[in-house]
RNA sequence: CGGAGCGUAGCGCAGCCUGGUAGCGCAUCUGCUUUGGGAGCAGAGGGCCGGAGGUUCGAAUCCUCUCGCUCCGACCA
């Protein structure tokens, strides 16, 4: 992409409303627009970057057999009346009538929706299990948004849903999904805890978080040093073997760590101090195992081996997409702007042209830029009519992983420059071996 | 939902107390000079001063109502 005919509408000075990092990054670095109190239009930069984290989800989902679907965001309110969640979630859900007087709801999740796609088509255990997800944008009327995207009231989530027979299956599609969860965060770059948590209105008898560590995050968080050390990295996992996702969950969940909602401080004081952590976090998604609940009430029931009908045993797990996005700015930013982990940076690299105008620059840069596209490293050209500084500074700020630097004084040597986001280091070298490195 | 603020050019702000020509910086456009860390000079364009009522000869400014947004707290898949 060339930034001369790219929509990239940076800010030098910061809107004043920004009180995070995150907020104040993707306001500057042109990422989204707000348009209400919690409602954001995603501007090239950020929508590029959430549909990277959005394929990430996908494929990390459908490795583990979980199967795709789309449902609206519009509902009718009476499958809410089924479960009795119509009248118990109270303000946060926005509830509308169409023109019929029909009464209707943004969804701010789906567990009726899916339950009632799975009740209507399936009828026996034969069928189970089966688990499904979409990745659909959600609307919750929170009294107090802020934070930009961390805490909006529309909001892009990956929620799954598990139908399974009996509650070891259900427990099992429970950390499957912890699982793929571990890998999927690894993926973006990032380090989500899997902390005991509260299950809150969704109910249910197990359910973890993943928490990001953040000084700004919302939630307080209490775990043992030992637990950063962990990393899934490249496992080769068969996602049937129910040893073996048994065996993750626990090593991933055996240390302390907890959310304030279930903190123990008598189990946490066993930990030997100098492993002991209090930090915040933001949270990233959460996985619940809720048995029935649904299921009973809707009657979302099979046939088992015996001819009996019998309630599926579900469970739903969410991953906050759209959050994602800030929760990995908060993670990963510096004073100069946003760092993107290489995976999921809106573009792989970007070609200052120090010297726009200078015949030799120009050519030297459109030659590299043709080299840098053709090696699929999806470049960012910034061609615009600026001085080196300024091109510096948006590049800082929207946080490429590479920055390839092309002026006469190198070229005069038969160099270019390129330099690392994250540590500033930089290398001169000739293209060949810029590109060398940069698609080994 | 309690408390506190703010709405003036695309962004950041001043002006309001004490009513009388709507301003500054950045950005934008034109020209010239520059050109390796957010250039300089000269010129130009851009405003329903959030909205509606009211007071007044006259309202960005005072009064009333209203809408929107932000912050602190409570709440929060």
């Amino acid at each position: 992409m060339r930034l001369s005919r790219y929509f990239l509408p940076v800010l030098k000075e910061t809107p004043a409303e920004a009180q995070i990092a995150s907020h104040r990054l993707m306001l500057r670095a042109g990422m989204i627009r707000q348009q209400a109190a919690g409602i954001y239009s995603w501007l090239p930069l950020g929508y590029k970057v959430l549909s990277k984290l959005e394929q990430i989800v996908h494929e990390e989902q459908q490795r583990a057999g979980h199967i795709p679907v789309l449902m609206p965001t519009l509902q009718p309110a009476d499958l809410w009346r089924e479960s009795g969640r119509y009248d118990d979630y109270g303000q946060e859900m926005l509830r509308i009538r169409d023109r019929h007087d029909r009464d209707m709801l943004y969804g701010p999740t789906n567990e009726e929706m899916i339950t009632d796609i799975f009740r209507s088509a399936i009828g026996s255990y034969k069928q189970l299990p089966l688990t499904l997800y979409h990745i659909q944008w959600k609307f919750r009327d929170e009294v107090r948004p802020r934070f930009g995207v961390m805490r909006g009231r529309e909001f892009l989530m990956k929620d799954g849903y598990n139908f399974d027979l009996t509650k070891e299956d259900a427990l099992h599609a429970y950390n499957r999904h912890l699982v793929t969860y571990l890998r999927t965060y690894e993926r973006m770059g990032l380090q989500a805890i899997p902390m005991r948590a509260d299950s809150g209105p969704i109910g249910g008898d197990d359910t973890h978080e993943f928490l990001v560590l953040a000084e700004t995050g919302e939630s307080e968080v209490f775990y043992d040093s030992a637990i950063t050390d962990l990393t899934f990295g490249d496992r080769a996992i068969d996602y049937d073997d129910k040893a073996q996702c048994q065996a993750i969950l626990e090593e991933f969940t055996s240390r302390y760590a907890r959310t304030d909602e279930t903190h123990d401080e008598a189990v946490f004081n066993q930990i030997p101090e100098e492993r002991r952590r209090k930090a915040r976090g933001i949270e990233v998604g959460q996985i619940f195992y809720f048995g029935t609940k649904y299921s009973e009430p809707m009657g979302a029931t099979v046939t088992n081996e015996k001819g009996e009908k019998v309630p599926v045993h579900m469970g739903s797990h969410g991953i906050g997409v759209s959050r994602l996005v800030g929760a990995i700015i908060e993670a990963s930013h510096d004073e100069k702007g946003i760092v993107w982990p290489d995976p999921v940076a809106p573009f792989g690299v970007g070609v200052v042209n120090l010297r726009q105008g200078d015949a030799a620059t120009d050519a030297a840069c459109e030659d590299a830029y043709a080299k840098l596209a053709a090696a699929g490293l999806d470049p960012l050209y910034d061609d615009r009519d600026e001085r080196a500084g300024a091109k510096f500074a948006t590049m800082e700020l929207i946080g490429l992983p590479w920055r390839l630097a092309i002026g006469p004084r190198g070229l005069a040597n038969g160099t270019v420059e390129l330099t690392r986001r994250r540590t500033g280091e930089t290398m001169e070298l000739s293209l060949e071996s810029a590109l060398a490195k940069l698609a080994p």
